[in-house]
DNA sequence: AGCTAATTCGTATGACGTACGAACAGACGC
DNA sequence: GCGTCTGTTCGTACGTCATACGAATTAGCT
């Protein structure tokens, strides 16, 4: 373990000796995955993991270098999520796809905090493993290398944009049903906006119209809405790829 | 000022009053604004950005409530810029769409730390503003309340997670400009791990095939290549939404 | 001039990541 | 058995962060 300050990943550097380890990688990954999953990124601390080891504050730094490395086990450990078990595998570049981004935004909603700290992403064996499986499902489409990337490239912008904010639409949604007295604020604060400048689009949508009921659309706030929203996107834009990319 | 634990929006929070502050809001958040763009989101701190002011640290405290409010000034100061000014709106929904895109996806990578601390971010009055002129771009394609939020969220998602891994694939071939140390260590995992498992698909891209060469398609690197792909994209998106909206 | 409330900011607290080096323990040669 | 080496654990200490508290200063008022 250099603790130096080398850029390798994590995975490259090598690990703890085996003489008598009392923990892994893998142990510290799930611990602080947990941890995260039930209180939130911030809960994750390197005096909380160890603690839930029963070790050391500093005992966890012989496994890593740093928590940024953590960080990146735990980004590797979500990925292992996304893989498609082989029996499971779709037949047919479209449904197989489709199956990939359909898993990828389940995934990537069940760990919130994983799209907050996707910047300092590493490129780990699991995110190996699944661009291999991107790579599988476009397989059979006959298309050229180029085209393929960019097929799986724009159906990854489009699940991991939609994650971001079906993850923050919920959030919101349940703050707000904690918090009454958030809506109402918010509520008067936008009413009070709306009225002093020119906002007409949004008037025709939520306001009163001039002679009867305005049409009153309000963007989906359910799982499921958002769920079969993020169903007919997808679908457009694989048609419309299709479409581009010269696809059956 | 009330520094206790309500939970309005900074918006909503009467500012100071109007005696003789010596600052505003504005300019905390322009100043912060400029830290991150400089230096990165980590640098922004409420010692530094009082000390860019010329003022002591806690003078800010007067002006907001926690450093969340100032994150929340600074994600609104950004939407501004996405705004376009009326006489460039294109006419047309689909002109009008890809336009607002495209700034948005500009915008969003100019300050890439917008996108990693976007979990908190508040609806502000530059959000409104950005919304507003989103349902213009679509008032004209004769399109009912629902669709037109579906269509608008489509495109949303798309630029959002696109930006997201532009500004991912920029930072690591940054990175590893600077560093060959990286790749190389990078590229001897990776090859390690190409052989340790059935790695079929990618072997075919990036590898040695059997006869002679083997594809070697690499994802895009560059600024352009990037954007030209988004391009694509955003258009295969708008053709498969049109085809399901029925719209011309 | 004197009062009051607005505004500034020094000090202190507790949490965090982590550098450093001491302490402990298992394996191996003898 | 007994040292010895080195893998492993972790206590202590430091610097940085957000921010609570309350004292000091100042601007506008009568």
């Amino acid at each position: 373990m250099a603790t130096g300050n080398d850029s390798r990943p994590i995975w490259a550097v090598p690990g703890p000796a085996d003489r008598k380890p009392r923990y892994t990688r893998e142990q510290i990954a799930a611990v602080a995955l947990r941890i995260a999953d039930a209180e939130g990124f911030d809960a994750v601390t390197m005096k909380r993991i160890a603690a839930e080891l029963g070790a050391g504050t500093m005992t966890l730094y012989y496994y890593v270098r740093t928590k940024a490395d953590v960080v990146a086990l735990m980004q590797d450990a979500i990925l292992a999520e996304l893989l498609i078990p082989d029996d499971e595998f779709p037949a047919g570049w479209r449904a197989a796809i489709t199956a990939v981004a359909r898993r990828t935004r389940q995934v990537l909603m069940a760990h919130p905090w994983s799209l907050s700290s996707l910047d300092e992403a590493q490129f780990g064996p699991n995110a190996m493993r699944h661009f291999e499986q991107s790579l599988a499902a476009t397989a059979g489409a006959g298309l050229p290398a180029e085209a393929r990337l960019e097929l799986i490239a724009a159906v990854d912008d489009y699940v991991a944009g939609n994650a971001l904010h079906s993850v923050e639409a919920l959030t919101r949604a349940r703050v707000a049903a904690a918090d009454p007295d958030m809506v109402a604020a918010a509520i008067a604060y936008g009413t009070a906006l709306l009225e002093s400048e020119d906002f007409s689009q949004l008037k025709a949508l939520y306001g009163e119209s001039a002679g009867g009921q305005a049409e009153r659309a309000m963007p989906p706030l359910t799982e499921d809405a958002l769920a079969s929203q993020f169903e007919r996107g997808l679908q457009a834009l694989l048609d419309g790829m299709a479409g581009r990319l010269d696809l059956a």
